[in-house]
DNA sequence: TTTGGTATTCTCGTATACGAGTATACAGAT
DNA sequence: ATCTGTATACTCGTATACGAGAATACCAAA
């Protein structure tokens, strides 16, 4: 297990406190699939790899826990949370809900400085080929047009639903025919925002979610034979 | 703060862990306003008051962050989130655009069961005087529409949210008047149910939580003069 | 009097140690 | 051979101890 010690090394933030940084290395070995849906994380085994005491990775679960990323039964330890059919299709739907909500608002305040930033990022995913940074920038761009919707609960809420998502997302993203699809919505999203039609950008990504789902979900399927 | 002992005791069910207990009680003093926003929550003077050490107050602490009570400092420690208008708008309407959804999911299913359960809540709320107690049976009765909504993670959600309200609606419950007026609703919203009528469910469901909103507002208003 | 720097104290983050509960393996009985 | 009970080992929850960083208070200098 020795590859989810190099794995953090690549952030370039340092960590404010050692749970700061066990939490990074774990959420990103759970996305990669590193550690395995219903993986067993033992405390004093996770504490000897990283160096520290169990008192920071116990830290460092309880915020996994939070996130849904892992599943803590007391007494029992913790473990990877699985990866299934029916949570993507619930988690899209949450998405689907709280994104198209949030577009709706941002859009009825105008700012233009956002829309730009959203373009930016948008070059930046084209010449993007690492899947992690794909997805950091994705999550970028999709929060730069929510962002002027003045509710900073929604927001939160919506972020906290990315990190949900990161470790399927990454599933289809290692499809290249997907990215470039991908893009393309994000492009229609975008031109819809700059227009100020509201209808079309709201289908745009509904769209957007309903294509990244069913392409998960064969993946899915297909994985199950 | 000899007080804050006291009102855990209450709670019949057993808490798994010391932790637990810790996080149960204090919720409930924040709810309760025993612990005011903003207040510091050291860690060392919570294990003292409560006969533990500081691992389980630790705990606490950051299961309530992850509820949105507490606002943690690394380094700094961890005070009492604090309460404002802002917040309080936020929150609504997030558990309108959330609880919409619930519902409306839920109605498709037709569950008789669910609906009965919900009515025997309305008659419990009506013979219910204890200000906590009534807050729980509110949350019983929600949930008890939303049930068969089919998404898990919607459901979690709406409960997140319900916790993080719950120190804000207790403010307006203490009104007699408000508490009617809430009953009048939720049988409006009951009625619609049993009648599979979507569009007015939803609508009586809005009204419920505009309702609630303003006059939380509205007290906010008058506790700023 | 005000401002800047330093020292002290307080609190948190982390490490280590111990006790309790759970799972497992083995042995005996049916 | 299978099932059950007991003993052992393992993991977690909690307590205590120590070190680091931040806030504060105090003193000196302008």
């Amino acid at each position: 297990m020795d590859r989810l010690g190099t794995i953090g090394k690549s952030r370039s933030v340092r960590p404010q406190t050692a749970a700061d940084g066990v939490t990074a290395i774990l959420r990103e070995a759970i996305a990669t699939g590193t550690l395995a849906p219903g993986a067993a994380l033992r405390q004093d085994e996770l504490a000897r790899e990283f160096g520290v005491s169990r008192m920071p990775v116990r830290d460092a679960l309880r915020y996994l826990e939070a996130e849904g990323l892992v599943a803590i039964h007391p007494t029992r330890g913790a473990v990877v949370a699985a990866m299934n059919a029916a949570d993507i299709a619930e988690l899209y739907a949450l998405r689907e809900l709280l994104e198209a909500e949030a577009l709706r608002l941002s859009m009825q305040k105008q700012n233009p400085d956002s829309l730009r930033y959203a373009a930016g990022v948008i070059e930046q995913l084209d010449r993007e080929t690492d899947v992690g940074r794909w997805g950091q920038l994705n999550r970028e761009f999709h929060l730069a047009l929510y962002r002027d919707c003045g509710n900073r609960r929604l927001l939160d809420l919506i972020e906290a639903q990315h990190t949900a998502a990161d470790r399927y997302v990454r599933i289809v993203l290692s499809n290249l025919d997907y990215r470039e699809r991908s893009q393309d919505e994000h492009r229609s999203m975008l031109f819809a925002c700059m227009q100020g039609d509201e209808k079309a950008a709201v289908s745009h990504l509904t769209r957007h979610f309903r294509d990244a789902c069913t392409a998960l979900l064969d993946y899915m399927a297909s994985r199950e034979r």
